[in-house]
DNA sequence: ATAGATATAGTAAAATTTTACTATATAATT
DNA sequence: AATTATATAGTAAAATTTTACTATATCTAT
């Protein structure tokens, strides 16, 4: 849950954000390389205003109704800051659903473990490929962060590509 | 919630087992690879148990207290395989929590960013090498399936060092 | 002018997880 | 012989998450 702490100040960070708009944007980008189980972020936010660390503010825009808007408080701002640092130095392994079935995959006969392998192959193939093209459009070209984090990603899953080849040929 | 199903059923696959032998099991090896979130356990046995996937029963061995242990039904095995399988084909991408920093990494100063993130490569340097040693210790010659996903492990950690210094010459 | 989609802000109840304990038996150590 | 560690099996209460809704306003297309 720290991370989903950091979530919600960070992007409260970038700007004042009303709740709707976050579960927007989290369900848009952050849901691409982030745990998001935000299903409902009122009761989070709750916490967190209870800490001290951001405020509602009561907005009117246009002829819409008035809207609540969450902004951060320079408590919040700090707090933000040190949880982005922790997080810089966080090693907690990622999991892989590939380890797990790493783990139990003697009990399966072999010839069905290698058939499961190369499918997962194929199709980590075509995920590569889908995010080499996100890599030149044009959304992309506009995000440096995404784009690095697409990079990121695109390099661990030729890591796991190269990891199954060798796997397959033990096997 | 699906992997927690599949490893507890996994690990009575291996072997009927009590419950404080899946906890420590769990704190032992599991730990190295899945997201654990068993504190405690009981209340999820219940639920298999409850779905018929699993029985209880009394042993008595030796002198010691009669002591329950957990075992699969034929339907638990089942539903073992099946989650087996669908684990063996899930692409939900690992959560990497550098991801998350980096794409708030705009909000550090620079000189800060690179510090920290010269930090991380350092340290990934040193768990790299850790998990080499264990590469070629005595426990993990015994096994297999650990071994491999400690090759799994290591193919990522490098990529991950690999994209490091990448992303440190850019900025 | 109306239907349907989407923006907006939630809440109540159920399910699950976490925390912090209790209790006893055996094994190991001094 | 006493102490400590570890094996064993939980439970109760608190915190959190998930599920499944409610409601209204505005915008879009017909």
């Amino acid at each position: 849950m720290i991370d989903q702490e950091l979530i919600l100040l960070g992007l409260l960070r970038q700007s004042p954000k009303h709740g709707y708009e976050i579960k927007v944007k989290v369900r848009k980008i952050l849901s691409l390389f982030a745990g998001v189980r935000l299903n409902s972020i009122y009761y989070p936010l709750k916490i967190l205003e209870k800490k001290g660390l951001l405020a509602k503010c009561v907005v009117k825009k246009g002829k819409r109704p008035a809207r609540l808007v969450y902004c951060l408080t320079p408590k919040g701002k700090g707090r933000f800051e040190s949880l982005l640092n922790r997080n810089l130095l966080d090693f907690t392994r990622p999991q892989f659903t590939l380890d797990l079935s790493l783990y139990f995959l003697d009990f399966l006969k072999v010839s069905q473990a290698r058939r499961r392998l190369e499918k997962r192959l194929e199709i980590l193939e075509k995920i590569s490929s889908g995010i080499k093209g996100m890599l030149i459009s044009r959304e992309l070209k506009r995000s440096l962060p995404l784009r690095r984090i697409m990079e990121h990603n695109l390099c661990l899953l030729r890591a796991e590509e190269r990891f199954l080849k060798s796997l397959l040929k033990k096997i």
